[in-house]
DNA sequence: GCGTACCGATGACATTTGTCATCGGCATCC
DNA sequence: GGATGCCGATGACAAATGTCATCGGTACGC
C-alpha cells in the first residue's frame, strides 16, 4: 500500500473543521496533518507540514481560500488546492480555477463524496461540482473593465460617490461615468443593485 | 444510567450536518436520531421522531431555523430546541430566544462543547454563547418603527424608491420620510446603507 | 499607421433622492 | 380632555446621482 494522503484542512468554523478531520481520519488512505482557522494560519500551516492536498474553505478570516491557494501555488507548488464553499457563486470559481485550484465543491457534498474528490484531485486529475461549473457557465464572463470593478466594489456598502472618488483616487465625475457604465452592462437600474448583482456572480 | 439524549440535526450543508451527526454519535449519552437538510423537512422529521433536543441551523431553505423553532415549540413543547449559527447577528438571538430557543450557539465552537451544551439544553438550561450576547445588547433594540424598518427591508436590494412605495403601496413621498428618518436614527448617510445596517443588527 | 478599447476627466442636463415643514387621522397613556 | 407618537400624505427645496457628449492620453493588435 502507498503512503496516505497528507491533507490540510482550512475552515474558520470549528465545528465543522473538527468534525470533518474526524471523518477523513477515518479513511485509512488519508490523514489529515494540520488544520487552520483562517487564511494566514493556512498559509504557515502548510510551510510547516508540507500536505499533499489543502482543503480550503472559500470564506475565511485574513486571506480567502482563492488567495491561500495562489500563494500555496507559488510556495509549494507540490501542494494541490481544493475548495470547500457553502453558497458557490460563479466568479469564484472562475478565480479559483485561475489561482490552479483543482478541486471546487459545495458544502452539501457528503463527507464520502468529499473523501473521494480529495484522491481525485491528489491523483492529479481535477473535480468541479456539475451545478456549480453549470452556474458558472450561465453567468458567463465578466462584462466590466478593470476600474468598472475596482470601483463598483467600492459601492458596495452603499457609499457616496465623493467618497468612493477618495477612495479610489478618482474624480468624482469619473467615478459616476464608470458606475452609470457598469450599471448598463449589467442591466441594473442604480448602481447599488449593480454592485449587488456583481456581487451575485462573483464578479467583484 | 438514564436514556440516551435524542437529537434532531438540520442543517442544509450535508457535509457538516453529516459530520456532526457522526462526531454526536461518539458521545455515548447522545444519540442523533433524526436529519433534515431544510425546515419543512426538519419539521417532519420531528414530528415523526420526537426527538428530546432540535438542532437547528439558522439558514436553511424553505424556513430558517427560528421559523422552525417557533413550530416545533407549538407543535412539540417537549422538545428543547437550539439554533446554530456561522455569522450570528444580534438581531437573530433575539428573535430566537422570543421563539423559545433554548441554545444559540456559533459555528466556532467544537464539537465537544456543542456536545456539552446539547446536555445543558436537555437538563432544561439555556446556553447562550457570550461573544453573541455581548453583540446582542451592544447593538441594543431596534429604534426603528414598524414602517420604518417594513420599508427598509424593501430597499436592501438598492430598489428605486417609487418600487419600493408600489411594493409597499404607499406614496413615494412617504417612503421617503420614512426612509430618511431611518437613515437618521441609525446614523447613516443614505438608505443603502442604512439597509445594510440595520440588516447586520438584525433589526429587518 | 490606423482602428479600437480602456483610462481619466469635464461640463451640461434631467432625474432621483434626502431633508424639512406641515397637515389630518388615529390610538394610547396620563 | 390633552399630550404624545405613529401613520400616510403633500409641497418645496437642496443635494446627490444618472446620463450623455466630448476630450486627450495610452496601449494593443492588425
Amino acid at each position: 500500500m502507498t503512503a496516505p494522503v497528507r491533507v490540510l484542512l482550512a475552515d474558520d468554523e470549528h465545528l465543522i473543521r473538527g468534525a470533518l478531520a474526524a471523518l477523513l481520519g477515518l479513511e485509512d488512505d488519508l490523514v489529515v496533518v494540520a488544520e487552520a482557522a483562517s487564511g494566514p494560519e493556512a498559509l504557515a500551516m502548510a510551510r510547516a507540514h508540507r500536505p499533499d492536498v489543502a482543503v480550503l474553505d472559500l470564506q475565511m478570516p485574513g486571506a480567502d481560500g482563492v488567495k491561500v491557494a495562489t500563494s500555496l501555488r507559488a510556495e509549494l507548488p507540490g501542494c494541490r488546492t481544493m475548495i470547500v464553499t457553502g453558497h458557490g457563486r460563479p466568479g469564484h470559481l472562475k478565480r479559483a480555477l485561475a489561482a490552479g485550484v483543482r478541486g471546487f465543491v459545495p458544502k452539501t457534498v457528503s463527507a464520502q463524496r468529499l473523501a473521494e474528490i480529495i484522491r481525485t484531485v491528489h491523483a492529479g486529475h481535477r473535480y468541479v461540482d456539475p451545478e456549480l461549473a453549470a452556474d458558472a457557465i450561465s453567468a458567463g464572463d465578466s462584462p466590466l473593465t478593470a476600474r468598472e470593478a475596482e470601483v463598483l466594489e467600492l459601492a458596495v456598502d452603499g457609499a457616496p460617490i465623493a467618497e468612493i472618488a477618495e477612495r479610489a483616487s478618482l474624480s468624482p465625475g469619473t467615478v459616476r461615468n464608470y458606475l452609470s457604465s457598469a450599471a448598463s452592462k449589467l442591466g441594473a437600474e442604480n448602481r447599488h443593485t449593480a454592485a449587488r448583482l456583481a456581487r451575485e456572480r462573483g464578479w467583484v
